[in-house]
DNA sequence: ACCTGAACACCGTTCAAGT
DNA sequence: ACCTGAACACCGTTCAAGT
């Protein structure tokens, strides 16, 4: 009769399951995926592999919690207040993911595989349901509204993992620089494309340098927000 | 003086580059990215692996070229005829993207690896200027150019990596009755959910179950097209 | 020039054993 | 109940050596 549960425990438990996603999620932030290893961890946390084993389960699990940590996290912005169009709602939350993804590179890629393999989690459905309760007040009908819905997350997490950087090589020291000389070795590549065969890529390599990658993202939320409009 | 090279090599070369690239998209397409090992390549070709480090460099070049073989294929669907639309054209080379990933699952990933890391290469390139080259005939004036031509790139490439199927577990026997599980299980996970917290899920679960995959992207590429129409 | 295959450093995961 | 850490099977990559 566990009316009142053990008080004292064995041990004092030293090890909890937060604590080793915190870890896992700052490994990966400043490593990328690679950098996760269980005896990286075990290193961070002192202890043996077999702890970690008994908190979760294996390695891709821990890639999952961490993706919903974070993903949770960003979707936890507040609706905002009263009288928020449905446009602005659904610009809040791509921005959030946008912003998630910018400060967790290997998001991307995870982010991907789990609305693929888990389109019952939280973060699937946490998306999915932010952005779809949008759709009706967008004036799109009832029947249509999940075909709206998929659009809209395909756009933004397209989008968004496509701006996510360069991950694994972040051995570069200084990353604004970095991306500097990305940039002009990746202009003169352009630049050095015959024009014959790829007038377009010449056409625009000014607007590519040019470019912001936000407000692109912007520029794109409000061409699909523009198209859903006409859905009938 | 090499005025004719010589003309017998030391020995047959038995191994091409080519003939390496193909086993490994075999590999691939069979089992997912877990299952191109270097181990594995030896079994397939009876080599040693310094045989194939000879050829290809590492791991991740072989899965870059891999990918690029498979884009480039794609890619090399014929304009279409003569009289053409440009919207005809986009969904063209959109329906050759979905093609190619719902044939080889662990494209999804790869494909946006390397836009992000690789946008001087082929593939970049090559998706860009094929899709750009539209855009002019669309109506967008020259100055969005890139920013249409990004928003039709983002779009296509969420949409079709997100409907790439579960990658690695291809155990399950048959996979079309995988799929129908697969669904059961997702429809009474999200017939399941309070439906205070969650209406807009309640309400599309019917939508899920009948929609396809296929038409669904269409429509979405229509709205994204829509929408550029309007980009000033 | 092209290939062999042993060797190396490093993985994720398991499990008997400890407290 | 929670943790330890040696052991296992398996990686990608290198390199001296062969032809």
């Amino acid at each position: 009769m566990p009316t009142r549960a053990r008080r004292t425990q064995r041990r004092n438990q030293v090890l909890s399951r937060e604590q080793i996603i915190d870890t896992a999620i700052d490994l990966l932030d400043t490593g990328g995926e690679g950098a996760l290893t269980v005896r990286a961890m075990t290193d961070r946390l002192a202890t043996g592999s077999g702890a970690i084993y008994y908190h979760v389960g294996n390695r891709d699990e821990l890639l999952d919690t961490a993706t919903e940590t974070v993903i949770t996290a960003a979707l936890a912005t507040k609706p905002a207040r009263a009288a928020a169009s449905p446009e602005d709602e659904i610009r809040a939350v791509a921005l959030a993911l946008f912003d998630a993804i910018a400060a967790h590179q290997w998001l991307a890629t995870r982010l991907t595989l789990q609305i693929i393999r888990n389109p019952v989690g939280p973060v699937t459905v946490g998306i999915f349901e932010r952005l779809g309760q949008q759709v009706g007040a967008l004036g799109v009908p009832q029947p249509r509204w999940f075909d709206a819905a998929s659009t809209l997350v395909h756009y933004i997490l397209g989008a968004v993992s496509q701006n996510a950087r360069v991950e694994g090589d972040t051995s570069g020291i200084d990353p604004d620089a970095d991306r500097e000389e990305f940039f002009d070795a990746a202009s003169a590549a352009w630049q050095a494309l015959d024009p014959e065969d790829y007038p377009f890529m010449h056409a625009i390599v000014g607007q590519i340098r040019e470019h912001d990658d936000r407000e692109q993202f912007l520029t794109g939320i409000a061409v699909v927000l523009d198209g859903l409009t006409n859905l009938r």
